[in-house]
RNA sequence: GCCGGUGUAGCUCAGUGGUAGAGCACACGACUCAUAAUCGUGCUGUCCGGAGUUCGACUCUCCGCACCGGCACCA
């Protein structure tokens, strides 16, 4: 028996899980569920990435400790998964006793590899960022970019791990193994990474403390993200070597976006290299969603709204139109409009329609699934298509071509719906045509069956409700013709796709979704603190653009006082020319700071969302005047 | 400013060095078993622009334009 392991990224629970996340998994989940089908032994793996300064921090500014953070965050993942239908085999954490014993092996085995070795690592270092600031990020003032504090010099003992001596194997890897980077835009680009030469990475960290320290110096902790790779291997219990690892490692497809192919296709080979490990078969990388043609974005409110869409249109019609309709590896832009029209004319139409008229000719003229007595016209075209469909399918998801795949298994729909008006089924229900028809839809039903089985990878829960209407008891697998028994009692047929019409859905649908009320008890700052802002009016008497920043704009601001240089980034949504003249509220006590070469005093309030708009005084009034 | 992607029928997108494709939408016809469903026929294209390579380019190369994304930058 083949065996199948597919695993999704382990998803970093700084956040809340988006569509993005969602597709990968779900896309994971339909090739867990076709192997299963082809009698595959599978396992399906994705979890959650719990450690690092990041969750750290964001546990901190919840006001939780890290791990009780993490236990309040990972159920929103397997709830999710749960609503989507995703049927991984086990849902792995990091801060399990499971990982981390794993990892610790791991890392004691990349250490006696004699590929890490310990070096002084020497920079400028943010303590509220916890790393250390690039070298061109650097500034003369040596101030965080993105705190504004001074950075302090920290020369600190790192582990390191020997990246570059494994660059000519991964070349040569890569080069035998065309299919090893999937796709190919992305084994192009790695490859050019190779070209550029791989340094050592730093693998550990002495500044963190939310993490897995080091079997071989416990001062250390491992990086997240290296301690994160070693999941695909501890989640399969690599810690005791047991019998389930041994069956599944090494991993046939690790699946991802795009953006993290880096870390899997090179860092992670290279690691298993050191110890000696089997490398995955296939790093396999997908493009991302967009909404309406913008990238995803919760701070600018580009969202997509999965939980209204299967409310309207279910799951499998959401399941359905992400895998119908996004070409694997491109961008892909989610159009509720494309998602109401997909359900409409696929599965309502065409799949939904050609079950219920089958089922309601079935229903009115036999009692029972009758025999396939009586051959005829068209009977072997159909059945031979079957097959086919069988064979293209395979070859579709093979290449992860889930568009293709599931356009194979519609045309075949289609050609039963061609089947029956070609045959005129309804018109056979004489004594003498009997037989016939009852061929013909014995037929059709065994092709519906067919599709059921086709389809259960991608929308599960529709196959299911096929073979049930049909009158299975089970659920059928196995796609060789004619295994439909005969005289089972066909259900009535309720439609497993009702139309959805557009206009009445739109009155239920005041675009009123709540905006998400922020965790509200953890951001509450005292008065004292609010206090401390010196807000003022000023009138903006100049505005140039800043070159080299498509963003910023150079102001000089009159606050009756005084006259202030302020930079602000919001060229990209107003003119200089119109801003002369303007009133608004500029924040006084910000402490200064120099960006793009350019002195900024202050700050210009704005309302910030989809768009910038800047925060003005309803009338005039004096300049200078305070806000509060 | 740097890096990358995309530009093909009204829409969403496939595609190939040799007379342009699918689905949806649209029009007309057939049918009436079925969820205003199905089936058939038809329709539209300077394949972003320009130059080059070639016997021949939508397909390869170069230059440009537009849009998109990432990074820089957003006090």
């Amino acid at each position: 028996m083949n065996t199948f392991y597919i695993t999704t990224p382990i998803y970093y629970v700084n956040g809340e899980p988006h569509a993005g996340h969602a597709y990968t998994t779900i896309v994971s989940d339909v090739l867990a569920r076709y192997h299963r089908i082809k009698g595959d032994q599978v396992f399906f793996l994705t979890g959650v990435d719990e450690h690092g300064a990041n969750v750290h921090k964001v546990a901190e500014n919840a006001g939780l400790a890290p791990q009780a953070y993490c236990d309040k965050m990972t159920p929103i993942f397997t709830e999710l998964w749960e609503r989507l239908n995703i049927s991984h085999d086990i849902f792995l954490r990091t801060t399990s006793d499971m990982h981390k014993r794993g990892a610790k092996k791991f890392l004691t085995a990349l250490y006696d590899s004699g590929d890490v070795y310990k070096a002084p690592y020497e920079g400028y270092y943010c303590r509220p960022c916890e790393r250390f600031v690039p070298e061109k990020e650097l500034t003369d003032e040596k101030i965080c970019p993105i705190h504004k504090l001074p950075l302090e010099w920290i020369e600190e003992e790192n582990y390191f791990f020997r990246l570059s001596k494994y660059q000519d194997r991964l070349l040569a890897h890569i080069h035998e193994n065309p299919l090893f980077i999937y796709p190919e835009s992305r084994r192009n680009e790695l490859l050019s990474v190779l070209d550029s030469g791989l340094e050592d990475i730093s693998i550990s960290r002495s500044s963190v403390s939310w993490g897995i320290s080091l079997p071989f110096d416990p001062e250390h902790i491992v990086y997240v993200w290296i301690e994160a790779l070693m999941n695909y291997m501890t989640a399969l219990g690599y810690e005791t070597d047991n019998e389930r690892y041994h069956t599944f490692w090494p991993a046939n497809v690790h699946m991802m976006a795009k953006d993290i192919t880096r870390f899997h296709a090179l860092i992670w080979p290279a690691m298993l290299m050191a110890i000696d490990l089997p490398l995955p078969k296939q790093i396999v990388a997908h493009g991302w969603l967009t909404k309406d043609g913008e990238a995803l974005s919760k701070t600018r409110g580009i969202v997509i709204d999965m939980d209204t869409d299967i409310e309207t249109y279910g799951l499998d019609a959401f399941r359905y139109y992400l895998l119908r309709e996004f070409s694997f590896g491109n961008d892909g832009d989610y159009r509720p409009t494309r998602l109401h029209e997909r359900y409409n004319a696929d599965l309502a139409n065409d799949l939904g329609n050609l079950l219920n008229r089958v089922l309601g000719l079935l229903n009115k003229n036999f009692d029972g699934i009758p025999a396939p007595t009586t051959p005829g016209e068209f009977d072997d075209e159909v059945k031979e298509m079957a097959q086919t469909t069988v064979d293209k399918l395979d070859e579709h998801i093979n290449a992860f071509a889930f568009d293709s795949a599931l356009e194979t298994i519609w045309e075949f729909v289609r050609r039963v719906n061609r089947y029956v008006q070609q045959t005129e089924v309804w018109t056979l229900a004489k004594p003498e045509t009997k037989p016939r028809m009852g061929t013909i839809l014995y037929n059709s039903l065994e092709a519906l069956r067919f599709v059921s089985v086709l389809i259960s990878p991608f929308i599960p829960d529709t196959a299911e409700k096929i073979q049930k209407q049909i009158g299975l008891a089970e659920f059928d697998t196995v796609a060789d013709w004619g295994r439909l028994p005969v005289d089972l009692k066909v259900s009535k047929g309720e439609p497993i796709f009702p139309r959805v019409d557009l206009k009445k859905e739109k009155a239920p649908q005041p675009k009123a979704s709540k905006p998400k009320q922020k965790s509200k008890e953890t951001n509450l700052i005292s008065f004292a603190d609010f206090q401390k802002l010196d807000l003022r009016i000023g009138n903006i008497i100049s505005a140039e653009p800043i070159e080299g920043a498509d963003r910023l704009l150079k102001l000089q601001v009159d606050l009756g006082t005084e006259k202030r240089q302020v930079v602000a980034g919001i060229a990209e949504h107003y003119k200089p020319d119109v801003l002369i003249g303007k009133q608004v509220i500029v924040v006084v006590n910000l402490e200064p700071a120099t960006i793009r070469n350019v002195e900024s005093h202050g700050m210009i309030l704005a309302a910030s969302g989809d768009s910038v708009v800047l925060a003005t005084p309803e009338t005039e009034v004096p300049l200078g005047t305070q806000v509060k």
